[in-house]
DNA sequence: TCATATACCGAAAATTTTTTCGGTATTCTG
DNA sequence: CAGAATACCGAAAAAATTTTCGGTATATGA
């Protein structure tokens, strides 16, 4: 059986929920790399995101897919080519994503004086 | 020596940085209790958040401190009497958990249909 | 021919988070 | 007096996530 996450999405309160669905490390990231609307081969996100390994976009690029916020395209050629495209539920999040990108710029500081080194 | 979070604050990028102070299970959700500003202790953040044991809100609660989103009194009482408050910076979040809760309520019944039971 | 790229998957290891349990000390209640 | 409540902490166990590694198959380019 192919990998199963362990946690399901948080049904018990509205916060939990939409956190349970981009808590993970890669996620918001992930959406924000997708939020163009242009379709992106799993080799280019993980280009754009040299952090994550290509086995935890994979998983989590999985993950996202069930939850309905991405789309995927399977081409049946080879080598293999596969497109992941944000889905309307996935951009309805976007606004999220963008507060938070800029609430870490705007408090960037804060933190680097507290944390680097 | 006392429990220390593993992985830090995460400088690498914005949006990770914001996630990576909010991201644990509980974190959004004690921001979410004290969003008034009153002062609560941990029995009564407990009580709101039955789902956590007392653990985890003690070492959630501990990092949020020192991460400068929430400020604790201790008062030299017996038995012991502490108090947990929301910083300004802690407040400044508000408005990302704001746009998460009404997202999880406007989005519900979809992952209601598709995971529950 | 050999290495590389492609997408993906399984399995195991490593890491991190969360839970569980027990213990500190004191006060109050039954 | 026994038990509960209070806040917190350490240690170990359990659970979850992420990393690492190797393997599938085929095509392209050196």
């Amino acid at each position: 059986m192919a990998y199963e996450k362990k946690i399901p999405v948080d049904l018990d309160c509205p916060l939990r929920l939409t956190m349970s669905l981009i808590e993970s490390k890669w996620k918001s990231c992930i959406l924000d790399e997708l939020r163009s609307g242009n379709p992106m081969r799993p080799s280019e996100i993980h280009k754009c995101l040299p952090g994550a390994t290509p086995r935890v976009l994979d998983i989590q690029l999985k993950e996202l897919v069930e939850d309905g916020l991405v789309e995927k395209t399977i081409y049946p050629e080879l080598p293999p080519r596969s497109e992941y495209c944000i889905t309307d539920l996935g951009k309805s999040l976007l606004p999220i994503i963008d507060s938070m990108l800029k609430w870490g710029t705007d408090h960037y500081e804060i933190f680097e004086k507290k944390y680097s080194k």
